[in-house]
DNA sequence: TTGATTAGTTCTAGAGCGAAAATATCTTGC
DNA sequence: GCAAGATATTTTCGCTCTAGAACTAATCAA
């Protein structure tokens, strides 16, 4: 563990889960937060003070809206001052690092992008502590650093191994410590991601949630009981061997009628270049399946009907409440949605629960935000790893 | 909740844990229990004490095994006194009862079925209590009840929906304690099996655990942190819609290539039937494929590799630990588990973690044990609904 | 203004825990 | 046989967290 002590006192496992409750479900009366965590009021009292000194916690004047008239003392409802720390989240790629800084509530107030010339591990650490003095300045409220990289990260620190940066074993968290001052956490992307949609996004208070993002690649997060499951294919090429249809289509990457074959962005790109020979955009696919393009709606439509197929094996056998889709790869969703939730319909139980999937289209920016809700996690509240 | 109070004065969380760790994971010393609860060893002197006084738990004579030779004061394991109590486990069938007496460790010490010859609600409450009243001449301890009935379960006590009984709202569990004077605890047949397989079988100490049945139709029993997961369509024909193969075989139950299609023993003995005409067993069929007789060869190939899409994709997405493969179909493993296991790994990342699969041919006094493992939880620990 | 209603605080007793010291019972080495 | 060391369990003590009751606070309704 290379990261530092909390910024914070640290807060007893009481006083954490009421912290967490009011970060993560906005602002909450005492007893509110008494109802959801099951405590009494009492101990509502003695939790929060202590927060309330320290400045993480304040009273706040009841929230604007139409205030519902009831009897009885009106409650005093607490929340976090999202704005009193800042965090900065970087997402590192082959050729790109983007920045983000947040508040304590992950919302983005700044972005900082920057090229990526090097993979060499002093100098990437060198740029990123340059891009952290620039927002210094801005924030001087900058209180910790969420790093988040494709590949195989150990103890939210060093990088076990990366395939793109060529790394192995690198001590990332321990090198920017070292230029910034500042505590730094690094871990997966895709770990960062779920992390950040299981406490602040589409997984909030959710039991069983599942992440599914279609980009470059294909990735998978499942959380259950609230927390990240971990497993050892993480992000070493997830959904290669996932076939959706054996008759599907074969792609330089991804065993033939994969989930990566089928529904990546160069996969579709490839599909389309092979049997049109243009060399098209995405966003052009997309569009030319919408106008009825003979190649592009068939390569559409069967990415369409395999990611039917794939979320419904996932809702048959995680039962999860909640599937997020993900990714740059979802615009899919746009032009095909109907055709994805009828192949859904047709896999699944007529009886079963009705499957909640939100569909969000993200872009680079969300993978740093990511990373800065780790930082949160680990830096303010002193969440232990998996 | 029409079950009665606990057999036992009820016990505190803390007790609970106790009694339920000694149960599961047999004789204990109280530094073992301290160490697994993550305890201290005062705690465990206090909790144990009453649990003893009870007479829950035993000390017992250190394990007659080769007792290692170690240094210190020896070890005091603890135990259950496995046979101070017994428990009525049934399952209930179209035309069959079949009835098991369990030890308080689900060990079965007599068996008693009797054909079911109607579906009155009173006429099979008199059917149940006219074989517990047999039993209970022999085995005087007799404690709780427990029933396992395919279809949907209330409270644990009322059958809501029963297809193959035509019942509906039937407050089993209140007949049967009016007739016998016992606590009667009633589940859904496959949920209390995958009970049964998390307490006392493959399951013991798992965190995410999955029960795959295979037999007259598909069972589905998913465990997470320990506890199982209710899902809308339990029992309801699972699997149906579940498409393993698109190109498989269209049978009258079941979507085509779906896994009830391809793996129940119906849909294989009418497959056989359909090509052959022979209205073979389906150990028939077994031996046929062993023999290399090509149509039952090929019905059998196509079930492995379906047994296989099945097992990966579970592995895939729910990040078992564990899968365990039970029902009266699994002897499909006997024959083709080398072709199960390929087609498994050719579902899954080279660097996935290895899988656990384990195949347990079960019979119906398994379903019956089942359902005395509910009786146990429920009325010796207090365990609560899910 | 009074009473009803809901929110939050204070106080207290008790449950449950770990830490440390004490005790028990063994093996090992002499 | 005996002391030293190892391990298991019990005892004791103080601490933390909790619920619950009694109380105070702030509002609405009549």
């Amino acid at each position: 563990m290379t990261t530092r002590a909390a910024s914070w006192q640290p807060l007893s496992p009481g006083e954490r889960s009421v912290a967490i409750e009011v970060l993560v479900h906005g602002p909450l009366s005492r007893t509110d937060i008494a109802r959801r965590l099951d405590l009494s009021a009492g101990s509502l009292t003695r939790l929060t003070k202590p927060l309330i000194e320290s400045g993480l916690l304040v009273e706040v004047p009841d929230g604007g809206g139409p205030a519902e008239v009831r009897q009885g003392r009106p409650s005093q409802p607490l929340d976090v001052v999202a704005e009193s720390r800042t965090f900065l989240g970087f997402k590192v790629t082959e050729d790109m690092v983007y920045g983000v800084v947040t508040t304590l509530r992950s919302e983005i107030v700044a972005r900082l992008d920057r090229p990526l010339t090097t993979h060499d591990p002093a100098e990437v650490a060198d740029l990123l502590a340059g891009m952290t003095g620039e927002l210094t300045a801005r924030f001087p409220t900058l209180t910790g650093i969420g790093i988040g990289v494709g590949g195989l990260v150990r103890d939210r620190a060093v990088v076990g191994e990366s395939a793109f940066l060529h790394w192995n074993d690198v001590p990332l968290a321990e090198l920017v410590e070292e230029r910034t001052g500042l505590p730094v956490v690094v871990e997966n992307d895709v770990a960062a991601f779920v992390e950040a949609e299981t406490w602040f996004g589409a997984g909030r208070g959710l039991d069983r949630f599942v992440v599914l993002t279609i980009g470059a690649g294909v990735g998978y997060g499942l959380v259950l009981g609230g927390r990240r499951v971990p497993y050892a294919e993480e992000d070493r090429g997830f959904g290669r061997h996932w076939i959706l249809n054996p008759n599907g289509p074969l792609t330089p990457t991804g065993e033939r009628g994969s989930a990566v074959s089928l529904l990546t962005i160069p996969s579709i790109r490839y599909q389309v270049q092979a049997a049109t020979g243009q060399d098209l955009s995405y966003e052009e696919i997309l569009a030319g399946a919408a106008a009825g393009e003979p190649m592009s709606a068939r390569v559409i439509g069967e990415a369409a009907r395999a990611l039917g197929v794939l979320v419904a094996q996932i809702a048959n056998f995680v039962l999860p409440q909640k599937i997020l889709l993900a990714g740059e790869g979802v615009g899919l969703m746009d032009v095909a949605e109907a055709m994805v939730e009828d192949t859904l319909r047709a896999h699944r139980h007529p009886l079963a629960a009705p499957l909640d999937v939100e569909t969000k289209v993200s872009d680079f920016h969300d993978w740093a935000r990511g990373a800065a809700v780790l930082a949160i996690q680990v830096l303010v509240l002193g969440v232990a790893e998996v």
